[in-house]
DNA sequence: CGACTCGTCGGAACCGGTTCCACTCATGTC
DNA sequence: GACATGAGTGGAACCGGTTCCGACGAGTCG
């Protein structure tokens, strides 16, 4: 209700005077300033984003593209970007595209295509380059988290790397005959997340003179709780010589791997070692062994990017490593151990 | 970087024939209105939000307050809505406001105060008097999910009545020792979606004559599995007559109560039957016998209200019941089965 | 045939801030 | 004491739409 002119009236300055009080840029005396910051907080004024951002460009606002809200590595990025950007004075618009469907164009080609958002993080999503070349060429910042992205700023992990390190650990352990849940699309697309996991995966196998020779140890699944079910029934469910170790692709798909087990009357880790990915919540209740990786941390560093990138906090906190991986951990907790005999 | 102006110029006509020809308000002869989409398509026009929110006072955005966004009802629930408010073009800014700290204020004081979002929908937050009063205030709509919230619209399950129902499930396959695993806050909170669950369990326990003495038989825990996990091994971990039954306040610490019957070598339903609340994705998987709810469908309903509450699609679709609790289903699946003996 | 209605459209004000530019005045320098 | 310097301030333009109001022409009616 209350406008800047009413401000700049009671406070007897001029709008140009107030409004430079206020937002803090251009000079203005303390004395001053303290007159209007009170005829401000007197009449209640709060400054209208619209305005401001009519004659600015800037909206002060962050779109981010996630593919699902309730999977934990994406819900826990979006809990880390709505705290750095909230910290941070900026709005997060969330635009929810889990298919390729016509909303997803119609995300780009109108909602973030209009001046709403300043910039665009990406999570988990390739994006095509046209998609790409929509938003730099308005000017738009992206970063890219998780995803395959080239061309934008990306943060991700060492997906393969992760994978070996997984795999190496049940080598080392003894293991020979081990098994990998992957992730769906994993062969077909080498360079998703699932795929890069599963060649890690495949490189250690290699490595140690177990390339599988079908693809009979590898197995893939939605990387969900009832995917690692499901998918581990398939795996240890037919006679014949089981594996003594299994890889999962994520840690919920391990859970549903641990139910799979129960259901099936194999123990853990007397006959089946289990390792994950992702350090989940649960994995210590479920006693999981797993490689740690820290997606609270990874969003509130998206933000650092996207931030340095609208040219805020230019020199305040130093460049991260661009283009290094970012961190991991092994885990080792009670689901992995020595292979029998 | 295209203005209504350009359109305006090149399609021959003025700004303000421009602009009703683009928003649909206004009467313009067809002819005019096709030379002047052609004209926008031309150049690429895309209007500017700021612009048109400035004059018409409309952001075309609803602000979403959520405690969090990695447990599956809030997750379902966040989808469902910004689903819903895409399709009717509205943007979605997210605060996750986990606990009552001092950005709880700051989001209510200035992200939400500002003229940047239109509405706003609650779920499961509490929200305090000032709180909805400094909103209403200034004429945003609020609507709340599955909160205790009096004095504006609320949309939620009967929870006392589920509670009740999940209970007489149990009760009527013959159990009469009960164990109910509540949410934490339940006694204190009465009023709270924990407490609610909690009357009603009492309720049922009490209409059959099975009154608990003491309060052995309710144990708060987070709403978590390891939530559900650490409180199954308390409640069933010491010797003496143990529970037949399991009235867990949430699928999740269902799932959590699973984990920790294996632990304890106590088979379900053999010796201990299960059920949980909310239809959550993963409880065919475990078999597990529940009271559905439908988060997402509510999200939906949410929105459909502040839709309503803003003036849009007035008397398109009917009023929902309001007041009415929302629809709840009990699912019968493998976890429950009579009591032994 | 004059008056009136109605559809269509243009001019201009306006939303509420930010910022450029010009101006004033006190201070410092030679 | 003349002059450059710079902090502090006000006036006014401006961002890019929407909408009020009035004008104009065509069709209708008495």
């Amino acid at each position: 209700m209350a406008a800047i002119s009413d401000v700049a009236r009671l406070a007897g300055v001029s709008k140009a005077t107030a409004s430079r009080a206020l937002s803090g840029r251009g000079a203005v005396a303390d004395e001053t300033r303290r007159r209007v910051e009170a005829a401000a907080a007197e009449i209640g004024f709060i400054a209208s984003p619209a305005a401001a951002s009519l004659v600015t460009g800037r909206s002060m606002n962050v779109g981010v593209i996630i593919p699902f809200v309730n999977r934990w590595f994406f819900g826990e990025v979006l809990e880390g970007i709505e705290r750095a950007l909230l910290a941070a004075g900026y709005d997060l618009t969330l635009y929810n595209l889990a298919d390729d469907g016509p909303e997803r164009a119609r995300v780009f080609d109108f909602f973030l295509a209009r001046k709403r958002v300043d910039a665009v993080i990406a999570i988990g999503v390739d994006l095509s380059e046209r998609e790409i070349a929509s938003l730099e060429q308005r000017g738009k910042p992206i970063v890219a988290l998780g995803g395959a992205d080239a061309g934008v700023p990306s943060l991700t992990i060492d997906d393969r790397a992760v994978g070996l390190l997984a795999t190496e650990h049940l080598l080392h352990l003894g293991h020979t005959r081990i098994a990998h849940l992957a992730g769906t699309g994993a062969a077909p697309m080498p360079n998703s997340v699932h795929g890069r996991r599963r060649h890690g995966f495949l490189e250690a196998m290699t490595a140690a003179g177990l390339a599988p020779g079908g693809r009979a140890h590898i197995h893939e699944t939605e990387m969900t709780m009832p995917g690692g079910y499901t998918g581990t029934l398939q795996l240890l469910g037919h006679p014949g010589r089981r594996p003594t170790a299994l890889f999962a692709v994520s840690d919920e798909v391990a859970f549903g791997a641990f139910r799979a087990a129960e259901h099936l009357g194999i123990t853990i880790p007397g006959e089946l070692s289990i390792i994950g990915i992702d350090g989940h919540e649960y994995s210590e209740m479920f006693g999981l062994t797993t490689v740690e990786q820290y997606p609270g941390e990874q969003g509130r560093l998206a933000v650092d990017v996207v931030l340095r990138l609208l040219g805020e906090g230019e020199e305040a906190d130093p460049l991260p490593d661009s283009g290094a991986p970012l961190p991991t951990r092994l885990v080792v907790r009670s689901s992995t151990t020595s292979a029998p005999h």
